[in-house]
DNA sequence: CGTATCCTGACC
DNA sequence: GGTCAGGATACG
């Protein structure tokens, strides 16, 4: 359940659940987790309290009293469970974090590809990021600044988390899809115009997302994607059909009909 | 820049 | 049994 507007949520599901409490054990349960945080590591964020958490980007950060920080994300499949310290873990979680008052936030990922970091103060296992993706600041001349020095196609540029903060394949799909802008297109080459368009779209889908009831992930919410996952489907816009190509290994999927390079 | 890789389940 | 998956990064 990656994509900004569900890590998002998440991120207000684990604020409700922890701020303000005790931490009463930090556990990755998953070997692959256990590499980013073991055991030893763990153990330093027992009794200590979550005083705030952020999202930066696709980045959950659990700010701790004593100014270390528990930098959490997702990738593909990562989600929250929160219950009580009494209820059974729930199938495929690869992480648990128990606060005070016997509850609990399980990380709940059948791939095992999210992380779980414990960064001491001044530490910082966060990567560069860009711009967030819902950030009101968003705009044509700062798409103009970050791609001009690139020569990658808009798509690759889109995803780049040091570019823009908090965008996936899906979104960027959709915003290329609602700007009329081929996602072959070269970043650096596209007109101002074109770049207004494209902010505004990024800002219109990530609205959007967070305002519908339900997620993409379920039925309901795949009907409002016009181009994710639909190859071989008619355009909505014109009579084109939906392709899928590849780019830097990843499906994108777009309208060679009225997506224009 | 593109490609391989982490990991495991779901689906064809 | 093969292929695919919404992310990110290390590598060539």
């Amino acid at each position: 359940m990656p994509e900004l507007p569900e890590v998002a949520f998440a991120a207000r599901v684990l604020t409700r659940a922890t701020v303000g409490r005790k931490i009463v054990r930090l556990q990755a349960l998953h070997p692959a987790l256990k590499r980013k945080l073991p055991p030893a590591i763990a153990r330093r964020a027992a009794g200590r309290t979550v005083t705030s958490v952020e999202r930066r980007g696709k980045h959950q950060l659990l700010n701790l009293d004593d100014g270390s920080t528990i930098v959490v994300h997702f990738r593909m499949n990562g989600d929250w469970d929160v219950g009580k310290t009494t209820d059974p873990l729930p199938e495929f979680t690869r992480a648990v974090i128990e606060v005070s008052g016997g509850k609990r936030v399980a990380l709940v990922d059948r791939r095992a590809l999210s992380s779980v970091a414990l960064d001491r103060k001044g530490e910082s296992s966060l990567p560069k990021l860009g711009l967030d993706a819902s950030d009101k600041s968003l705009d044509a001349s700062y798409l103009s600044k970050t791609f001009s020095r690139r020569s990658s196609a808009v798509k690759t540029a889109l995803m780049d988390q040091s570019v823009i903060a908090g965008l996936g394949n899906i979104y960027v799909a959709e915003a290329l899809w609602l700007a009329q802008i081929s996602p072959k297109a070269a970043a650096a080459k596209l007109s101002k115009a074109r770049l207004e368009k494209l902010a505004s779209a990024i800002k219109k889908v990530l609205g959007a997302e967070a305002r519908l009831p339900g997620r993409y992930t379920e039925k309901k919410g795949r009907q409002r994607l016009a181009v994710y996952g639909r190859e071989g489907e008619p355009c909505r816009r014109c009579d084109g059909t939906i392709s899928r190509i590849v780019q830097a290994a990843r499906s994108t999927y777009y309208c060679p009909g009225c997506q224009k390079s």
